[in-house]
DNA sequence: AGACAATAGTTGTTTGCACAACTATAGTCC
DNA sequence: GGACTATAGTTGTGCAAACAACTATTGTCT
C-alpha cells in the first residue's frame, strides 16, 4: 500500500463530500450568530422573522398556516406553535374562514409591519458584516454552487428550487 | 423613480449578501436531514458523532473537555451534558488526573471505537447521496467559497480557519 | 500565608425542534 | 346519504441548544 491510499485525498475529511458538508455545516454555524444578534433584541427569532418576511410579501392577502410552513427555509414542524407567539405579541392575525373551516389564515398587523421596518437597517448591516468582505462576483459564484447542491433534494414547486 | 430602485437587483431578496446567507441555510437545512438518518438508527446525534471523531484522531491521548468544545463545528455551550450521553453509552470514558484536578480527561473506548467503524460506510454513502452530483472541481470551488466566507469570522489557531 | 484572579467544568432554567398521534372539516363514491 | 379518504391544523412528549450563574482547583502577588 503506498501512502497514496483512499484518505489522503483530502487530509482530515473522509471524502471531499463530507468536506463540503463540514464546511458548510461550520460556516453556517458562524454566521448565524450574527442574525440572532439582530433578531434576539427584538424578541423574535430568526424562524419568526421568516415567517413576517413571507407574509410581507403577500400582504395584503393572508396566507394558510401549512402553506407558510412549507415555504420556511428549515422546515417546520411546530409552525402552530410558533404563530402561536407571533399571535401573542399580536404581530399576526388568525382568521378561520367560514367557506372553509379546515383552514387557518395567517395576516400580517401593522405591529407586525411596525417590527419588520424597525428590523431592516441593522439587518442589512449585520449582512453586510456577515459576508461584506466578498465580492460581488464570489456571492453569485455562492449563491450558484449551493442552489445547484441542494437541487436535486428540492421538490418541483418549491419556492427553492 | 425607474422601475430600478434598490430592491431590483436581486428579486425577492435585499440583497446580495442576504440572498447568499438563506441560500447557505436553506442548503445546510436540506443536506442535514441526510445525516440525521445515519446517525439516529445508532442512537448519536451528528454533534456526538463530530466529538468521537475528534477522540479518534487524538487516540490514544485523551482530550480536555474543553478542547473538545472548542474544536467543535457548531459551538457547543452543552458539552457536559453531552458528554455524560457519550460516558453512560460507554463510548466515552472521562478521568481527573491528579497533577491537575481541574481538568477532565476525556478518551474513547472501544465501543466508541466499534460504533465509529459501524457508522463509516453509510456515512460515506450519506456525503454522496448530498453530494455526489456535483464535480469535483465545483466541491473544490465550494470549500473554498466557504472558507473565505468565514475566514473573518474564525480566530486565529483554531482549526477551522 | 492569605487574598485575588484565572482556569476548567458543571448545573439551572428557559426556549426551540422533531416526530408522531390526534381532532376537525371537507370532498368523494358507491 | 353514510362510510371512507384526504386535507389542515393542533397537541403531547422528549430531546437538544443557549445563556448565565455557580463550584472547584490552581496560579500569582505582596
Amino acid at each position: 500500500m503506498s501512502p497514496k491510499s483512499k484518505k489522503s485525498q483530502t487530509g482530515r475529511f473522509d471524502s471531499l463530500e463530507q468536506e463540503v458538508y463540514l464546511n458548510l455545516w461550520r460556516t453556517y454555524d458562524r454566521l448565524r450568530s450574527f442574525e440572532d444578534e439582530v433578531f434576539s433584541p427584538m424578541g423574535i427569532t430568526s424562524q419568526q422573522y421568516n415567517v413576517l418576511r413571507l407574509l410581507v410579501v403577500h400582504h395584503p392577502e393572508p396566507m394558510p398556516t401549512l402553506t407558510i410552513a412549507n415555504r420556511m427555509i428549515s422546515k417546520a414542524p411546530d409552525i402552530t406553535r410558533m404563530l402561536d407567539k407571533l399571535e401573542s405579541s399580536s404581530l399576526i392575525l388568525r382568521t378561520r374562514p367560514s367557506e372553509n373551516r379546515r383552514v387557518v389564515l395567517i395576516s400580517i398587523t401593522d405591529g407586525g409591519l411596525s417590527i419588520l421596518g424597525k428590523i431592516a437597517e441593522p439587518l442589512r448591516r449585520c449582512h453586510s458584516k456577515q459576508l461584506g468582505h466578498l465580492s460581488k462576483e464570489d456571492l453569485a459564484q455562492l449563491v450558484g454552487l449551493l442552489r445547484s447542491a441542494r437541487k436535486p433534494h428540492e421538490q418541483e414547486k418549491n419556492p427553492w428550487s
